[in-house]
DNA sequence: AAAAATATGTTATAACATAACAATAAGTTA
DNA sequence: TAACTTATTGTTATGTTATAACATATTTTT
């Protein structure tokens, strides 16, 4: 149907986007042999409920009032458990996370930072690095690919 | 001439390499009227001489042995500056500074950071997130591409 | 139930970065 | 050149991000 294909400016229904994007997490992990435990959970919960990059802090405040504990710890293995599945992606220019907007597929992703609101929008990057890495003779094993700019909402 | 355009892995005259940068980075700092002071010379070398991405303590900390100093800002400022003109880039992965390979030009760099040896070469990006960008109606004000992998020389 | 593997709790500290203000040096104009 | 303005450097203090290391508890496997 007609909802955007490629990123997430806009408007969208987000309830529906968490509850549909936690389901998708709780299947891909139950897929992999991961365990989605509560604390790992309701961090897929809270970057969904942001739909901005979150600082590991700002996870571990609301994780705190959640009750789970307010131990760096605490929030780094959960967002690096989440990276490691696949259901967020760290965003280094902002030494943030966020949740993969489109788990399961395997990705490349690309991300679009709004300098004005802080969404951040999830792409696909392509064969970008291909052309450099293939005349250097460079294998590749990741790439980050970001931009920052202004959405279209706050162009208005 | 059979160098290599667009990377800087493999052999070459570094001892060349550095004279010709500096002398580069000297030419740029005059023709836009910026100050290269002896600190901000100085730190553009010890990138240069490194060859890899350095973090800002590690510059600090050769700054300090050349008695410049040892308080963080006179690090982060050189840097910034060297950044703001082109004669340096920023890797975000690595929170740390390369210099510039080919300043002057216009750029939107990429990069490849081998995983073993740490060097970090400088490609050309090209209009990498121009698709996703546009399709999304997003405006693009800075990009950042970097891939991590094994270099060439460390594949053997 | 015992053993093994995984996940969580906790302490402490490492690594990266900047705000804010004081002092100096360099360029500019009267 | 003196007075002014701007850019640079010095310094203190602190803020922010991240991990090592080890103890405990839970879950899974045998």
């Amino acid at each position: 149907m007609a909802s955007a294909p490629e990123s997430t400016f806009g408007h969208h229904d987000h309830a529906h986007c968490i509850r549909s994007a936690l389901t998708a997490g709780e299947a891909a992990c139950a897929a992999a042999g991961l365990r989605l435990t509560p604390v790992r959970r309701r961090t897929l919960e809270i970057l969904l409920q942001a739909h901005e990059a979150l600082g590991a802090y700002d996870v571990l405040a609301r994780l705190d009032s959640d009750g789970f504990g307010s131990k760096p710890p605490l929030a780094y293995r959960a967002l690096t458990f989440l990276v490691d599945a696949g259901l967020a992606h760290r965003i280094e220019r902002l030494n943030a996370f966020v949740a993969c907007t489109h788990p399961g597929s395997d990705h490349d992703p690309a991300f679009m930072i709004c300098n004005r609101c802080g969404t951040v929008a999830e792409g696909k990057a392509g064969a970008a690095m291909q052309t450099s890495a293939a005349a250097a003779g460079f294998q590749i094993e990741r790439t980050v690919l970001e931009a920052e700019g202004i959405c279209p909402a706050c162009r208005d």
